[in-house]
DNA sequence: AGAAGTACTGTATAAAAAAACAGCACTGAA
DNA sequence: TTCAGTGCTGTTTTTTTATACAGTACTTCT
């Protein structure tokens, strides 16, 4: 859709407006009265170039039959991608965590569930953090943090990436080394020093979501 | 809104595939042609007896002015309640679980996230499951039973109310009795005996959803 | 300087649409 | 058995509505 005008949005509102308040849409009558115009041409002139312009549709001869392009659009794309995140199942080696070939499934999570809204959900590999609540094939629902390693403080839940491997594990500093904590006794903690060796933090663990058809 | 007949249903079936479809409410003889109606009148006349009826709203002397009462009520529905499942805090001692005063939010639940469809999410209280890696203040994704003790078998994390306690364990069967077992050895199993104690099964565990503002 | 786009007024007209009037046939309740 | 309601056909009338034509004025590219 090619860019409005400011008139041409007050238009396309108004007709927004009278289908959310009657649930049709409105005549070019309609249209010059709540504008204020005199003439129903300049209601016609407004609605052609709006159509030209993709921003609605309209049926030749067929009275109110004005339809929205941008809405529709719109309101899919709120309920099916951006109330939706991706589930990323397991992470080949190298590549990045949002690659396509990683996405096993689409969930719509309430952004209020968490108290940040998760970027994704990452199934879970191991037992490393069993001893936090986090079992293998569990989702853990992942914000992106585009700080990496300094937005990053003790103690939090991280997905980690160490050379080749994503991981999931507690964050501490240790001086100049970061220690990746696993909560499970049977498990070493990882040193790392970051000017020798390569670690980013992909992102902070917000949530945890189980379903038991892994064995709850 | 009074009941319709299958002609009637017919009719209104019509006029929101034709609001989907289009964006607008059709005219009456585009409702004669798409039920092979013969006059406009046969349409008049249905649209009188649907809006006589509360089905429809018609605005006197505008074309495609039918709107659908009907609809409007299962689209809120749909995004308010249908998809939406209360949270569950401390449940009173003898009172039911779905009680208003225990309700503290509300949460949009994709129901693909899990086996079932939960009914309400049960904020957990205490470490007796905590080696299931259900902790303190986890929220339980919990679907009612209708059948109750019949339809639970064993393994299954259920939620259960013992007298006037509302307890989340694992279920068994042993002869008569049922054992409600908890997953951390600082706990004891608990014995029921259905033909002398009070037990009801209120709901069966599908998932488990932690947010760390109690504790990642 | 001309073309294309925006933003209108004012008039006119043909087609679309609502809605009334006049019937007919059938059903189920009072 | 009459009345209300359902479920239509067929015709007519009056609005409503879309849309074309003829202008005016201003702006912004090229």
């Amino acid at each position: 859709m090619q860019i409005l005008t400011e008139r041409q949005n007050e238009i396309l509102r108004f007709i927004a407006k009278h289908i959310e308040d009657t649930g049709f849409p409105p005549t070019r009558l309609e249209i010059c009265s709540a504008l204020g115009f005199k003439s129903p041409n300049a209601a016609e002139t407004h609605l052609k170039a709006l159509a030209k312009k993709g921003a609605i549709s309209m049926v030749p001869g067929a009275s109110r039959s004005i339809r929205l392009i941008t809405n529709l659009v719109t309101r899919a794309q709120n309920l099916a991608e951006q109330l939706s995140i991706p589930l990323v199942g397991r992470v080949a080696a190298g590549s990045p965590i949002l690659a396509q070939e990683h996405l096993e499934a689409q969930y719509q999570i309430d952004p209020q569930l968490f108290p940040m809204a998760p970027d994704y959900l990452l199934k879970v590999r191991g037992m490393s953090m069993r001893n936090a609540g986090i079992l293998h094939d569990d989702l853990l629902a992942v914000k992106r943090l585009p700080g990496g390693l300094s937005e990053t403080r003790d103690g939090q839940i991280v997905v980690a990436r160490l050379e080749e491997d994503v991981t999931v594990k507690r964050f501490k500093r240790d001086g100049k080394k970061i220690v990746l904590l696993p909560e499970n006794p049977d498990f070493e903690p990882i040193v790392v020093d970051p000017s020798q060796d390569f670690l980013a933090i992909e992102g902070l663990a917000v949530g945890v979501i189980r379903n038991p058809r892994s064995g709850l």
